[in-house]
RNA sequence: GGGACGGUAGCUCAGUGGUAGAGCAGCGGACUUUUAAUCCGUUGGUCGUGGGUUCGACCCCCACCCGUCCCA
């Protein structure tokens, strides 16, 4: 079916395409190649001519067509594969006349499959000496410019399979993604974490201060919620005597989109039985250590032009402690002083901060408008007031203040931990006011979940929890300055 | 939500009020070791969408859509 929107070219190639379903079978599925492009080049690649070609190694390749030279009766084309790119030298000769007349009208991005013997060029490419050659799977599209390759970030976000034939870079970065995410798991298995999934539809939303999606359940005819954390599941699995259990997984927020986030993004929350936050902070920072090393084979990084050391112990400062070292012009009586800060922010940064708003919560929100962008080597933030940690186990030393904290990298958040909550009457009355807030219009606000009361009246043991933003984390391991570029498919707008 | 910038051929881009351009890709031709092969010829456009100003709009104005970046 031909439509009126199909430029010349596309046109072009169904007519190629319509001539060979007359010829028999248009996509043959019994292609076999035996080597990839990348296992030639490390085996042969630095084979002098004089001894590759006595020793006639032959393989058989297949992979998209990325250039094509043809001269006259000899042509060379060069097939791109998962690995890597080896360059055919087909000549009229050695296919037959038939077959090499055809080779001429195939199209670049085509696939193919083709056998032959190794051999260096004059100017000492290893190359395939064909003498089978045949067209797999026609392709119907042109590909982006071979040169200048496919520049417009909009494309490579809408058509990603585009993006990943013409961008070496973006086929790393994903491998690198890949790489990081089993380091990751790796490292949680090798200290004895068990790996499980818990619900991804949640009748009640639950972990965290975010708006959820909603959805509905036909048969039930009730409202669920994509889930926006694991959290409270996991904590579950620890009453139930796991003891150790991470999940890596998507979250749903119902926000908008930005350089940082995206609606589903991928975390690894983990849950370790007699620890608490200082040893998450150990733990989690050997963790980066490891996929950083992983994915780049070194923890010193560079993200943006910009060094990040990953190898040398993290910072760590509370909460008042970092506004003091990047905004010194306020004193210890103005951070103390809830007026004071309330309406700093409302001065400087238009913030309106809600009637119920303690000042634990209006120091939070002047640290992140003074130190937290600037938090460029790895920092943990500490001392996060309990009003905003209704999850969190409360300090037995300092009054409203809770065992967590937040890691700061490239001045965003990376990872978020605490000793968790494991008194039930506490965490009921946490969640109570929660309600109140929600009531009060913070739609953040958690909901009362009874059932995870009822958990936490069998007795869970003390436990340590933690979150690593596994996108913001492969951005800062691949230099990626959106997460869009770290995500395979970033939700976009419809097209137009 | 606000601001800046962008959207022109399949791709990468030029064009600033007077007949829409180049390179690559495509098509036809030459060429048996090329490397973005080269050479000759050639097809290809709702200039994001809709209004408006003007004798005349890719260009100026307004609204909208999509994107990138910054801010909230």
């Amino acid at each position: 079916m031909q439509t009126q929107d199909e430029s010349h070219v596309i046109a072009e190639r169904r007519n190629k395409l319509k001539a060979l379903r007359e010829q028999g079978v248009a996509f043959p599925n019994d292609v076999r190649p035996t080597h990839k492009a990348a296992e030639l080049h490390a085996e042969h690649g630095e084979k002098p001519g004089e001894e590759l070609e006595p020793q006639a190694v032959r393989v058989a390749v297949a992979g998209r067509m990325m250039l094509k030279r043809v001269m006259g009766k000899a042509s060379f084309a060069t097939l791109q594969d998962a690995t890597s790119r080896i360059q055919l030298f087909i000549q009229r000769e050695a296919i037959g006349e038939e077959l090499y007349d055809a080779f001429k009208k195939w199209d670049m991005g085509d696939i193919l499959s083709a056998e032959g013997t190794l051999f260096k060029t004059k100017t000492g490419e290893l190359s395939v000496k064909v003498d089978v050659l045949r067209l797999v799977s026609k392709s119907l599209r042109p590909l982006p410019e071979k040169f200048h390759g496919l520049a417009d970030q909009e494309t490579k976000y809408r058509q990603r399979y585009v993006d990943l034939i013409m961008n070496e870079d973006t086929r790393k970065t994903f491998a690198a993604r890949s790489r990081v995410v089993s380091a990751i798991r790796n490292f949680m298995t090798g200290h004895q974490f068990l790996e499980v999934e818990t619900p991804m539809l949640h009748p009640i939303p639950g972990g965290a201060a975010a708006k959820p999606f909603t959805t509905h359940h036909n048969a039930l005819d009730m409202q669920m919620f994509l889930r926006i954390a694991p959290e409270l599941f996991l904590k579950r699995l620890i009453v139930g005597g796991f003891e150790r259990v991470f999940e890596i997984n998507r979250n749903f927020r119902n926000e908008g989109l930005s350089v940082r986030h995206n609606p589903e993004f991928t975390m690894m929350e983990f849950y370790a039985a007699y620890t608490d936050y200082k040893w998450l902070m150990d733990f989690t920072e050997e963790c980066i250590r490891a996929a950083a090393i992983a994915a780049c084979g070194t923890a010193t990084v560079t993200y943006q032009g910009r060094e990040v050391d990953l190898a040398k112990p993290f910072q760590r400062l509370t909460i008042v402690g970092a506004i003091k070292k990047y905004a010194p012009e306020y004193t210890d009586a103005q951070l103390d002083d809830v007026g004071f800060i309330r309406a700093e922010l409302k001065a400087k940064w238009g913030i309106e901060a809600l009637a119920h708003v303690g000042l634990g919560a209006l120091q939070l929100a002047l640290f992140e408008e003074t130190a937290e962008s600037q938090l460029w080597e790895p920092t943990y933030i500490i001392d996060y007031p309990v009003e905003v940690s209704p999850l969190a186990r409360a300090s037995d030393t300092i009054p409203g203040i809770t065992e967590r904290f937040e890691l700061f990298i490239t001045g965003r958040e990376i990872a978020n931990g605490f000793s968790e909550l494991n008194d039930p009457e506490d965490q009921a009355d946490r969640f109570r006011k929660q309600v109140e807030a929600k009531e009060a219009g913070d739609d953040e606000a958690m909901y009362y979940d009874a059932d995870y009361i009822r958990a936490l009246e069998y007795g869970m043991p003390p436990t340590g929890g933690c979150g690593i933003g596994i996108d913001r984390l492969v951005m800062l391991l691949t230099d990626s300055p959106s997460i869009r570029d770290v995500i395979l498919f970033p939700h976009m707008r419809p097209e137009a």
